[in-house]
DNA sequence: CGAGCTATTGAAGCAGATCAACGGGGGTGG
DNA sequence: CCACCCCCGTTGATCTGCTTCAATAGCTCG
């Protein structure tokens, strides 16, 4: 169930409203756009592998991405799970010729591929294109310094904590909301083993949070705040 | 002991020496030098405070500065250690407008700081520019990456033995090398407590490490990378 | 409706944080 | 140049939080 195709007017308009493509210039996107390749994923197949030369660089249209490295006895670590609008690999474009992590589906994925090469020359003509690729880089390191320091000052309840507000609208009283992954793809984009999250939702509940399946209630987004 | 000065001949030499203007256009480094500051400041001093407004981009020339962000109760956790060469707040340069961490000078600095919206707007005109800031984001990116996947995946120990890898000379069959700052910052820069280093330290004595002082002894590379 | 994967819960073990006390080295002032 | 002092680093003891292992319960999808 790979297919890798042209890209639709349909999958233009969604890349349309990515950072990477939100270009003011007409010209710039419509070069991007000719150098994207769709890609079309189920989930656990692996798309990259760490250590194999690194020719793309991607852009997740819909679905998510787990992006981990695995350690000599085996063990495997999460760097980043990336989600719609989100690019990867984007670190290679002057860089190192080799990827450095594995890259898993972790939700059903389209994705845009290109060709880093390509990318690389656009960039030296085009400032609306470096834009983009900034854009996407800054966004990329404040997303994993982000997870780096919860990492390391949070405890377990707090991280969750910390994701569920994220997740909120804006400021309700209380809301509901569905994960767009599964809990153990939560569990290692928050540094824990699955049980540890499991247990971290528990403790949760007596703020207010009812897990059921899928789908979390925030009855205290107030309390939720001073874990 | 705080100085703010344009640049001397000899600081723009180590300037020539960075990745951020690393580009090969003559006039693309003059005109990054005419938009840069040196400053000179003492350890222990405060740079710049998470949530200010962040008004410079900073690139090290000589000595460190540490990132870090406070927790709700007080706690201190290192986002990174920038040594000479590396720049630090460029993932400003489009995006928030706040700090998104504290910085302070673990040891003697000097630094060229950069206003970000005169970079931004060279970006628009400047490839070789935008060039110079995409390599510093991917640069940082990936040592970020690099610092989140250790503390995931190894022990203190490990973290220690791979950190003294890479800054080993090419392969050699023993070495010397001096901490370029004190254990505490390599501690933070670990994500270990002082203590958790001292003792990471002592438990690789049997690997052939000697440590005195800030100079440390590496005898056997081959049985630290087994670690 | 059943098979297999995903999540929960319990129990045990371990790694690192924290607290406290001590020793040593470097910088400063005399 | 020497002596003192302060701070950094070390070491020990305890404590907490997370991982790991194991067994059970619940979903989901064929």
């Amino acid at each position: 169930m790979t297919s890798s195709v042209k890209l639709s007017t349909k999958e233009k308009s969604i890349l349309l409203r990515m950072p990477l493509i939100a270009a003011t210039d007409e010209a710039s996107t419509a070069a991007l756009m000719e150098a994207s390749t769709l890609l079309t994923l189920a989930p656990r197949q692996m798309l990259i592998r760490e250590g194999d030369p690194a020719e793309h660089l991607f852009c997740v249209l819909t679905g998510y991405v787990r992006l981990f490295r695995v350690s000599k006895d085996g063990r495997e670590a999460d760097v980043r799970i990336c989600g719609p609008g989100e690019t990867f690999n984007a670190n290679l474009i002057f860089g190192a010729d080799r990827n450095r992590y594995n890259a898993q589906i972790a939700e059903s994925c389209t994705l845009a591929r290109l060709d880093i090469a390509k990318v690389r020359s656009m960039i030296e003509t085009d400032p609306n294109i470096a834009r983009g690729i900034i854009q996407c880089l800054a966004d990329s390191l404040t997303a994993t310094m982000e997870g780096l320091v919860n990492d390391r000052l949070q405890t377990a309840p707090q991280r969750v904590a910390h994701y569920l507000m994220t997740q909120a609208p804006h400021d309700k009283a209380s809301y509901s909301l569905r994960l767009p992954f599964q809990k153990s793809v939560l569990a290692g984009k928050l540094g824990l083993a699955p049980e540890a999250l499991s247990r971290a939702f528990s403790s949760l509940r007596e703020c207010g949070v009812i897990v059921r399946g899928r789908v979390i209630h925030v009855n205290d987004p107030v309390a939720l705040k001073q874990i």
